[in-house]
DNA sequence: GTCTATAGTCAGATAGAC
DNA sequence: GTCTATCTGACTATAGAC
């Protein structure tokens, strides 16, 4: 059922929580905009916090599955040679913008949360997206090691939390690339020409070669 | 007065703010850690939303002093010379990473307030901020430009726009670096060696060459 | 400048009829 | 499953004594 209450709660709630955060958007702006009683969501979710860690899975946990599922096929085609770096990088980023991409399923909007929802305080939330995350790292942490095997293991952890960090910037996607003023010729709803600069950028970053001794570890 | 009611105010804003947000940080929480009375901060700040905006106020005006000093320093030190990319990118991320080392002056706390307030949807704190980093955006545009005369304005711009995105997410510095699991070793509070590894990785980032033709202008 | 008291609003959650 | 009605508590903001 496409427009059951319980979607309708979800997609409201996914687009008030992207447009003014969690603490700021009441259970009643997310019911009216639904076009639902008030105590629906009390009903089906049990509560405020419970409808937030929904609004994730719905769309984190199909967004994993396929970085998993290309991972899987990158490594197959590749079986024995190494894989490319900036392939492997666009296979990470790539569902993610796809997802941005896709206006139809209320990506767009969804992208936006999850890119807030890094810097989001709650624990329970944290909590929740790490465990949504968390095979997907170990996985491609893994591959990133046999693609630079001249790294050690700490700074490709390093190098992985850059890079997921800067894809979380570029999703929240607020005004702040205005901060840039005159930039007029900046069009982040680009969502290809996007994901190939910023996987020319997160390539080169990610192969950077490591200064001799200048980091040590610790 | 460094223990005015203002700072007493400011200081227990900043932190409660970086810990759980705008929207979930009541004025009566401020007041009661701060050990103020409640009607004070509508005293001294006028509302909520203005207490906001001191609060940043307070820190970005002498963080982004000290980018711009330094950056002329730095442009009389190479007067005539190219100044070396990795220099120029230390030169912007320095303050921001120096006030998170500076735990005596609660800038530890403030710049993961400064980090989440990237992600923040409030408009009227956005265009503050805004006001607070124009000047300081167009400086380093420029001298980013001639450090790296090969790309169009364009191509600096989005990758300006990408290292603002990567040090913001470094201050947001949740436990999200936690999503690898597995990394012990990194310790995120070592101001340091992350200003090291963030430099490495962003001057690779930064240019990096713009692969002919498969990024299309618009 | 600092306090108390309170107005006025809105929150999340639930009980119980249908 | 859906609705109305309502409880209880928290919120911002302000008026007015000191």
């Amino acid at each position: 059922m496409p427009n059951d209450t319980k979607d309708l709660i979800l997609n409201a709630a996914e687009a008030l929580f992207a447009e003014h955060g969690f603490g700021s958007t009441s259970l009643r702006k997310i019911t009216t905009k639904a076009g639902v009683n008030l105590a629906s969501v009390n009903y089906h979710f049990g509560s405020k916090e419970a409808l937030i860690n929904a609004v994730f899975e719905r769309r984190i946990v199909p967004m994993n599955q396929q970085r998993i599922e290309r991972l899987k096929g990158l490594q197959e085609d590749y079986s024995g040679r190494s894989i490319p770096l900036e392939v492997l990088i666009e296979t990470f980023i790539g569902p993610a913008m796809a997802l941005a991409a896709d206006q139809g399923k209320g990506g767009a909007v969804f992208i936006r949360l999850l890119g807030r929802s890094y810097t989001e305080p709650s624990a329970t939330l944290q909590q929740a997206i790490r465990g949504l995350y968390g095979p997907v790292i170990e996985r491609f942490k893994l591959a990133f090691s046999q693609v630079l095997p001249e790294l050690p293991p700490e700074e490709i952890y390093w190098r992985m939390h850059f890079m997921v960090g800067l894809l979380a910037y570029m999703m929240a996607g607020t005004d702040m690339m205005r901060l840039i003023a005159s930039c007029q010729v900046c069009d982040p709803l680009d969502i290809p020409a996007t994901v190939k600069r910023l996987s020319v950028f997160l390539s080169a970053g990610m192969g950077a070669p490591q200064r001799g001794g200048e980091i040590e570890s610790r």
